[in-house]
Order: C-alpha cells, then sequence, then structure tokens
DNA sequence: CCTGAAAAATTACGTGA
DNA sequence: TCACGTAATTTTTCAGG
C-alpha cells in the first residue's frame, strides 16, 4: 500500500515518460538504474512505467538501428505504386514480410510507396516477382541515403506545443481549456491557440 | 573446448553475427544469456560479438519503435521536394533535427523526401517554416499508415538469396562459384543462378 | 512510488586453441 | 584472434510498506 497517487491514464504520458522514451530511444540496453537516475525516480519506477508504456502500446518493440548496407549489398531504392485496382492490403503484406523492404507508406488514396534493398543487379526481376509490373505501374527512384531519426537532437520525444508543433522545453506554458490539458513552447503560440478557441466557441 | 576457429573479419558477417542481429531486431532488450543459448555461444561471447559489431558501425545504435501517433498527434505524410538548386545538406540536415520529422530520403539525382507529422490544421505553414515554399516545389501526400519492418516475421537479418533476395533458412543451399560462396534460398533458384552464371561465362 | 533483499545479468580478466 | 569459464560488479525482480 502506498500513498494515494491518483491513477494516471496509460494514454496520458507525462514528462517523465517522454523524457524516459526519449533516452530509450538514444540507447535502449541503458540500465534503468541509469535512467532513473535521470528522471529523479527509483529503478522499479522506471521499470514499471515502460512495462505501462509497453502494455499501452506506446512503445512497440525494443530493437536496433543497423547500419543495412553492411548487411544487404544492395543500393536503396523509394518505389511508388500507382495501384491497378489491386488489393492493397495484401500486397502490402506481402512487401512488409519481404527481406529487402524496409518501409511501407500507405496514402490515404490507397497507393503504396516503399523503401528497399532489391539484390544488387536485378532489381527489375525482383520488382516483377511481387509486383507484377503487368498490371502496375511503378516508378523507381534510387536513394543515396536514407536516414532514420528516432531522436536526433534529443528532442524528438518532448511535448509538442499545440499550436506549432515545435517541442515543448522548460520554458513551455500549460493551459486548460475544457478540461484538456495543452501544452505550448512559447506565450505568443498559446495565446493564438486560446484565441482561435476562443473564436470557435462563440461561433458554435 | 571448441575447434579451430578461422580469424574472422569484422566486415564479414557469419551466420552467428546475422542470427544475434535477428534477436536483437526483436528485442533490443534482451538477455546476452538467453541469445547465448539460441546461437549456442556463452553470454560473454555474445557480449564480445555486439561490442565488435558496434564497433564495426553494423549496429548504429539500441533504440525504441514508439507508435508515434500516440505522441505526437499529427497526421504523417510524405512530402516529395523538387530541389530548386537549393543546399540539400543543409535541408537534410534542418529537417533531420525538426522534431515532427521521422525519415529523411535523400535520392541519387539530389531530390528530397521525407515523411513527417506536421502539427494538425497547419501543415503548409509547418512546412512554409522550413522550406520556403516560394522557390522550391513540393508534393505532399497524406498518409495512412507508416510501416517500419527491422524484422519482421523474424526473418529480415537473415542470409539473403543471391537469386531471389529473400530469406536464406535451414532448408537453404550453398554454392561456390570461382571462389566465391553463394547462398540460396531452395534449389530452383541456386540452379537458375548458376545457369545464368555458366551462360554469362561462355558468352565472354 | 519507494526501499531493500534475492535473483539474474553483464562485465572483467585469465587461459586455451 | 576468438571464445570460454570464473569471479566481481551491476542490474533487475520481487517483497513489503
Amino acid at each position: 500500500m502506498w500513498h494515494e497517487v491518483e491513477p494516471r491514464c496509460v494514454h496520458e504520458l507525462d514528462d517523465t515518460d517522454l523524457e524516459i522514451l526519449e533516452l530509450l530511444g538514444e540507447d535502449a540496453r541503458r540500465p534503468y538504474s541509469e535512467i532513473a537516475d535521470q528522471v529523479g525516480m527509483s529503478g522499479p519506477g522506471v521499470s514499471d512505467r515502460v512495462d505501462r508504456l509497453r502494455e499501452a502500446g506506446v512503445i512497440e518493440r525494443f530493437t536496433v538501428d543497423l547500419d543495412r548496407s553492411q548487411i544487404r549489398g544492395g543500393s536503396p531504392v523509394l518505389v511508388q505504386v500507382s495501384d491497378g485496382g489491386e488489393s492493397v492490403e495484401r500486397l502490402q503484406e506481402d512487401l512488409s514480410s519481404a527481406d529487402a523492404v524496409e518501409h511501407v507508406f500507405v496514402t490515404a488514396a490507397g497507393d503504396l510507396t516503399f523503401i528497399a534493398r532489391p539484390p544488387e543487379g536485378s532489381v527489375r526481376e525482383w520488382l516483377d516477382d511481387r509486383l507484377d509490373l503487368g498490371t502496375v505501374t511503378v516508378d523507381v527512384t534510387l536513394l543515396d541515403e536514407v536516414n532514420w531519426t528516432p531522436s536526433i537532437g534529443g528532442t524528438a520525444f518532448a511535448l509538442a506545443c499545440a499550436e506549432c508543433g515545435n517541442t515543448v522545453d522548460s520554458e513551455g506554458e500549460q493551459e486548460t481549456i475544457d478540461g484538456d490539458r495543452y501544452h505550448f513552447c512559447c506565450s505568443s503560440c498559446r495565446s493564438q491557440f486560446v484565441e482561435r478557441h476562443d473564436r470557435i466557441a462563440e461561433e458554435a
């Protein structure tokens, strides 16, 4: 039994959660005790939070960021598929399970774009094997660099300003409107947001 | 007691390395002792290999795969920038450090494509802030799904078939041609590869 | 959520092939 | 060079509060 702690909804991330996520983004094998020091908690406390974040689905998995060019020789290509009335879901599934595919994006219009490293020298064959180039049109672009930015600059996971989307740091401000708490990076964003909110409320 | 170990260059990944990477891709916080059991090594042995893989740059970092939609509300967009003679490097750097940007791709032609989650309702503003829409032309596509596949199906890091690029599992076959060792996922890929190789050799 | 003890993992180091 | 075994250290897990 511990002192009353107001139950924290798993869907609301507080600043500590964000800090933990950022630290894990930098090095997922960092000991929880080290994280605990930085966020001012105990090791078990951090462990509990991480468990909750996993269960809530915020953390999908701990993984490793590899230099794939050292594993799979091919150059990365960006492929845009203009759907020929095919089943997008099946295609997406096929692609996701194909080894050379690194990212799959589905557009709101139902088209597919993906990043892959097909085997060198037989890119066309490789594409044809999974796309049937006779029925769909593809646009293939050779890439020079593929960059994933989980936390570059150490701020990627920080709270987002409700107005401009930028990072909310310690200089930030908060405001509770209609029971919802919003974060802002600066006072001008806050006033702009509040102003628009009031205007909309007035019109309604 | 073990059999003679031939010296292994750090730039050549053997099957054990690949297996370790795959296991780490599934769960980067998995204990090394557990990995050791699966690959038939001791805990310290796995630790040594991982250290070497990090130093070699194959492992760039241990990190966490997050459900970003739970952290940063905006919908993901794919933005293709048709370069207006601008400095690609600077733009790329700016974008990489922007909080809402998740991936940046540089094409061989020097164009930029990136995935981001700009603040809802002010996508155009957000874009203009970092791209100067007056001088560059952009193509923005709303995305429905963003899928990163470090190891879906648990086979993404396995050896690639020299013919089709797919995973080589225990059913796979190998063949040494002209001193180079090739891996294949099945006998048909192997025969097809050998056949083509012979034909090319004959023509030369 | 914290403390503190038990269990488990990681690291360091010496040795063998 | 690479990997193993053992021991020292650190970290995680699991009580109890």
